[in-house]
DNA sequence: CGGCTTTGACCCGCGC
DNA sequence: GCGCGGGTCAAAGCCG
């Protein structure tokens, strides 16, 4: 038939613009449906009208598809119709797509709506193939990086061994650390190095401490299920000085057994977050109550005390408190066990202090400058790794002087010398974004060693493992770290809006269902005097931002910000 | 009315 | 022992 080749020739066109332009596509698409779904009706309209009182007891409605010829080619009133033919349908539909307007029929247009299915269908499959593509490249490079994280770990236990010498045991931290950064390494920066070196330095003044250090990762390392091993009670023992209601700050026992309440009966390590925010709190996903403020000596602003509401007698504390050198910096400290469940949000930014947390409880708290601890844990390798990553360069350090063991994670810091732009921090969006067009802040992250008891203290409350397995450590080393990153990013509300608006324009088909994430009373703070959360960023929280989190954490890991350090 | 914030008082540990 | 500073308590007031 004459038609054959023009329908031939169109679906040769509409392939190519499948692979061209898709937006194209779908508009002619959204259109040619349409036009179908409206002369769909419109047939239906007459051939109600029309047939309904000759051929009254047929389900044409139903039949709309395969009947559609033969009616259509009486009311053409042509013998272009196959009587009944689906595949005739399709001639008939082209034929009158190349026509004139005034040819066309109803059939034709819905042909066009069959071949626009056709079309988007392919057009899906080869974004899907796409996907595909991508997700094994993604995969290939994370089990990479397991790989390398298992090598150095189990060379970290044999180091732990060997603790007796200390010598030799700096050796092995520094060539440890330093073989992580060739391996993480081709983002390796000049930063990182110094870094690094600074460290190393470090090390060798506070070599006994960091003895101490890796014997208490080694309990660490070995899981958190022997969390007493962990030197939380170092930790205490430094930490003296708090009257500390210590019922309310020792964690409840835990069902699985977890004697956690060996970690002290005082105050704990504390985990601080810098971040820069205009608003009073940043978004954490919990709840939580002011009991009390005061002026803190040096520091104009005055710092607020906030517990956990989310459960009755939740221990969880934190000061909020805005640094005096920048305002824009807001300094929150977090201390205790939350003993209840947390929701997505909250859990996020626990794993965020709970990765920060792991490196402090395994170093000494005493070292001079923390830096040592750091250096030998393996937690210290997400930083270095991290710093490696031009988007995300990170430290932490501990703070020497302050009456309890403190880590400070500063997201204040853009890389690039973006910091000192006094926003948020969405530059990252677009901004750095690396070459290969992988999302601007998907980066490998490190796996470290899980969390310690103080680690938990944000975690909802777990089901015992016992002795982790290494593969089941490192993976869920993996996914702290990652989610360690992730909230790095959802501290700051306006990157989590972008974020979460990029998400979703990516995800737009598949499963944008993740957006909000009812969260209760709307924000994730679940702070009531909130005010300013509305006017400022961690209001922004809102539903984009909830979203966000959600997203984040689930599956798609995010890079940290960069994470420099400050001493309480 | 309940929950929250505010704010002054109080407690405690540390340093001198 | 005293003063200082950090942290907490609790009454009063505010707010939805």
């Amino acid at each position: 038939m004459e038609t054959r080749p023009e329908r031939h020739r169109h679906d040769h066109v509409h392939e190519q613009e499948a692979q061209e332009g898709r937006e194209e596509d779908e508009a002619v698409m959204e259109h040619g449906a349409a036009l179908s779904l409206q002369r769909g009706a419109t047939l239906f309209g007459r051939r109600h009208d029309e047939e309904a009182g000759r051929r009254r007891g047929e389900i044409r409605e139903v039949d709309f598809f395969s009947r559609d010829s033969g009616a259509r080619g009486q009311d053409d009133g042509g013998g272009r119709g196959m009587p009944g033919g689906g595949r005739d349908d399709i001639n008939i539909g082209l034929d009158l797509m190349t026509t004139t307007a005034a040819a066309t029929t109803s059939a034709g247009e819905e042909m066009m709506a069959v071949k626009n299915q056709k079309i988007e269908a392919s057009a899906v499959e080869v974004e899907l193939r796409r996907v595909v593509e991508e997700n094994r490249r993604l995969r290939s490079m994370l089990e990479e990086l397991t790989r390398s994280y298992g090598a150095l770990y189990q060379q970290l236990l044999q180091v732990t061994q060997h603790r007796q010498h200390p010598a030799d045991l700096m050796i092995n931290r520094s060539s440890l650390a330093h073989t992580h950064l060739t391996t993480a390494a081709s983002h390796n920066t000049s930063s990182t190095r110094q870094l690094l070196e600074a460290r190393a330095s470090s090390t060798t003044t506070a070599q006994p401490h960091a003895v101490a250090g890796v014997e208490d990762e080694a309990s660490d390392g070995a899981g958190e299920a022997s969390p007493s091993l962990s030197n939380g009670g170092n930790n205490n023992d430094a930490d003296g000085k708090r009257k500390a209601s210590p019922d309310a700050m020792a964690p409840p026992p835990r069902e699985n057994g977890e004697q956690v309440s060996s970690e002290l009966p005082g105050r704990k390590a504390r985990v601080s977050v810098r971040a820069r925010s205009e608003a009073p709190m940043i978004s954490d996903g919990c709840q939580w109550r002011k009991y009390g403020q005061k002026m803190a000596k040096g520091n104009p602003c005055p710092r607020a005390y906030y517990r956990c509401t989310m459960a009755v007698a939740c221990p969880v504390r934190k000061q909020v408190q805005r640094c005096a050198e920048d305002k824009t910096i807001l300094v929150t400290t977090y201390e205790g066990h939350h003993n209840h469940p947390l929701p997505p949000a909250a859990t996020t930014m626990a794993n965020t202090t709970s990765a920060a947390a792991a490196m402090l409880l395994s170093g000494p708290v005493t070292s001079h400058d923390g830096a040592a601890a750091l250096h030998g844990h393996p937690a210290a390798a997400l930083f270095h790794h991290s710093s490696s990553i031009p988007y995300a360069s990170t430290m932490a350090t501990l703070s020497a002087s302050a009456p309890f063991p403190t880590i400070t994670l500063d997201l204040t810091q853009a890389p690039g010398g973006l910091a000192g732009s006094g926003g948020l921090l969405p530059h990252g969006l677009g901004l750095h974004r690396p070459p290969g067009g992988i999302h601007p802040v998907v980066a490998p992250a490190m796996p470290f060693p899980a969390p310690s008891p103080l680690a938990s203290m944000f975690l909802p409350q777990r089901a015992p493992t016992g002795l982790p397995t290494p593969t089941g450590l490192v993976a869920r080393q993996q996914q702290s770290v990652m989610e360690t990153v992730t909230a790095a990013i959802a501290a700051d509300p306006n990157f989590t809006t972008a974020l979460a608006a990029a998400i979703s324009s990516v995800m737009a088909g598949a499963g944008a269902a993740h957006q909000a994430q009812p969260t209760p009373r709307g924000s994730n703070t679940g702070n009531a005097g909130d005010q300013a959360n509305g006017s400022a960023g961690a209001a922004t929280a809102g539903p984009t931002a909830a979203g966000a989190h959600a997203a984040s954490a689930e599956s798609p890991r995010f890079a940290t910000q960069s994470c420099t350090t400050s001493t309480t």
